[in-house]
RNA sequence: GCCUCGAUAGCUCAGCCUGGUAGAGCGGCAGCCUUGUAAGCUGUAGGUCGCGGGUCCAAGUCCCGCCCGAGGCUCCA
């Protein structure tokens, strides 16, 4: 069903020059063929559409309005421009259109100027250069605008007065400070403004910026879980961010959980920001049949979400707006969710004992906000008590606290302000299986019902990070080091020496550094330790000779004469084993 | 989103109460020093004091609004 509107391009501008060349419109209006001039104004350019009214006119001239006040601009000029629209009204009422809106901007004691109808006109326009210059409107029969503001990101059209884009390129996008007066000194965003690893900035609020160091240890660590996942049995797969606003609200998303979504639209159609990454995985699983023998399929995704968060709730890293979920979807029989439950909390004991952090279970059971029935939600209930007290573990009960399509298991974790975090989870679904008709082929040759666990370890890739970052308080194990060993020759004359060990522990895969800047032994020592890398190479006029190393760890003991391959040897040995010293 | 607090050089901070030429340390750069396990010396560059408005002869400083951040509330991975 297709809203007729009229639309709009909205263009704050220090000046528009134009020129009727050509009639165009049999009902073109009687005009002189010169350069008109208007200065410091707002170009409406303006595409009447079928079915636009006089009501349509006053909304759209109101809405230019309001934004102009906020403009601090009082001067319009009214511009039919054709091009923006495929469903154009007829001339006749697209003049009246027009002229109805040059009354009404006049009403609204708006300076008002309005080019003439139904000419081909040659223009130059000057827009100015700040970020509200530009917007796209539509403005509907129901009267309010469809899409509130849009914001047209290219300086398309003439940039004049060269000052302000630079000017604002350095105020406007400040790096966010972090007030190190009232966080404890192990707090995630100091450590990690300190080695490097992260920012945030202001142009995207509660999404973080990942450096080089940072990502070092993100890949390491999903470099590690990768690896878990293959053993377990599963398959990796990767869907689109954004996606179309139906396939929400079949999900139940659209009616649940549409305050936290971003809404944008592709041409006539709406799409959002995945907040979760299971309609996606569904579509996969949906795109073949399966029997019986194929489940349990388990299918893992690194999946980057949005979900609006209220402002007053970010906190680093470990509340965010934008954040990775390692993300898996279980499809399975009824009779294999006892076993599939077992094997996913297995799974993250498994890989958080890794770290050695401590954490608490929690049951989390049916919440007012939620879709499915009773029976459904009762089994699926008892089949997550069920796995829980087979094993034996301990958890604390949550009633009400559950998704709005099922209920979970979550594993918190401390952070450095003693303040827990929800990481891993495991939710089991009965409930989107049947919003999205997922069956297999059972062995009595009928289609039966999946199962669904959606279930993560780290929950979040941020969040954990950030919950690691303070649990080594930066002092990571080797194989998550961002730099594992730094070479430090003791004067000039042995940097080269230095450079040729690095060039050999580099080969070996060795994440290193060599510092042969002029500083004295004392002060590179120190730089590494704040930098708090694991081991720290010494080589001087001794090692040179009898070609070996004196290696220093982080925690200040010294080992002279350490042959290279030993230490090689030793620092993979760790490497492997993932030790945390 | 609400309440409280905060923002000054790349980093950490002083200056604000009591308005009058924007400071220090670290880091950067240049030079000297050639060093044995947590800061060697000297010089030098670097700031529309988050953004916008107001008061004032004069605002980093006082007032208002906004943005961003922190803690808490509420909510969540």
């Amino acid at each position: 069903m297709e809203v007729l509107r009229v639309r709009i391009l909205q263009l704050h501008s220090d000046f528009m020059e134009y020129e009727p060349v050509k009639k165009e419109a049999p009902n073109a209006e009687l005009t002189e063929k010169k350069v008109y001039r208007v200065e410091d104004v707002v170009v409406l350019l303006t595409s009447v559409e079928k079915d636009d009214d006089i009501t349509v006119a006053n909304t759209a001239v109101e809405e230019a309005a309001k934004f102009m006040k906020n403009l601090k601009a009082h001067r319009v000029l009214l511009y039919p421009y054709a091009h923006l629209s495929s469903d154009l009204a007829k001339p006749a009422q697209a003049l009246e259109v027009m002229k109805q809106m040059e009354v009404h901007s006049h009403e609204l004691g708006l300076e008002t100027f309005r080019a003439p109808f139904g000419w081909t006109k040659r223009f130059t326009i000057a827009v100015k250069g700040h970020p509200l210059a530009e917007q796209s409107r539509t403005i509907t029969k129901e009267g309010r605008p469809q899409q509130k503001i849009e914001s047209v990101r290219e300086r398309s059209v003439i940039q004049e007065s060269g000052k302000s884009l630079e000017e604002m390129k350095a105020v406007m996008f400040r790096q966010s400070k972090v007030d190190t007066e009232v966080l404890p000194p192990n707090d995630h965003r100091i450590i990690g403004q300190q080695m490097d690893l992260y920012s945030f900035h202001d142009a995207a609020p509660g999404m973080p910026f990942f450096h080089n160091k940072g990502m070092i240890i993100i890949n390491e660590l999903l470099g590690y879980w990768k690896e878990l996942h293959k053993k377990a049995g599963y398959k990796e797969a990767k869907t689109p961010i954004l996606l179309n606003k139906q396939l929400w609200e079949i999900s139940g998303h659209w009616d649940k959980y549409r305050e936290n979504m971003y809404f944008t639209k592709i041409d006539d159609d709406d799409f959002a920001l995945k907040p979760m990454n299971c309609p996606g995985g569904i579509l996969i699983f949906k795109s073949k049949a399966y029997s019986y023998r194929d489940l349990p399929l388990r299918m893992y995704e690194l999946g980057v979400v949005h979900r609006h968060e209220l402002s007053g709730v970010l906190s680093g890293l470990f509340r965010v707006r934008c954040f990775t979920q390692d993300d898996a979807h279980i499809f399975m029989r009824e009779d294999q969710i006892k076993n599939e439950i077992i094997g996913v909390i297995q799974l993250i004991t498994g890989f958080y004992k890794v770290f050695g952090f401590d954490y608490k279970m929690e049951l989390s059971t049916r919440p007012e906000k939620s879709i499915g029935t009773d029976e459904q939600w009762n089994s699926a209930e008892e089949g997550l008590r069920g796995a829980l007290d087979s094993l034996g573990l301990e958890y604390k009960l949550n009633p009400g606290d559950g998704a709005f399509y099922g209920p979970k298991i979550d594993f918190h974790v401390k952070d450095a302000m003693g303040r827990t975090w929800q990481c891993g989870t495991i939710q089991l679904d009965m409930t989107i299986p049947d919003k999205f008709d997922l069956n297999y082929m059972g062995s009595d040759a009928q289609p039966h019902r999946i199962v669904m666990i959606h279930r993560t370890l780290m929950g979040s890739i941020e969040r954990f990070l950030g919950i690691l970052v303070e649990h080594f308080n930066g002092k990571f194990p080797i194989w998550l080091a961002p730099v594992q060993a730094k070479i430090i020759p003791i004067s000039d004359k042995n940097n080269e020496y230095a450079l040729k060990i690095g060039a050999i522990l580099d080969n070996e895969g060795l994440r290193i550094e060599v510092d042969t800047a002029t500083n004295t032994l004392d002060y590179k020592i120190r730089e590494a330790q704040l930098e708090k890398i694991p081991y720290m190479l010494v080589v001087g006029q001794k090692e040179e000779q009898a070609d070996t190393l004196a290696v220093r760890s982080r925690d200040g003991k010294v080992e002279y004469g350490v042959k290279t391959e030993e230490f090689i040897k030793r620092i993979k040995e760790k490497i492997a084993e993932k030790s945390i010293f």
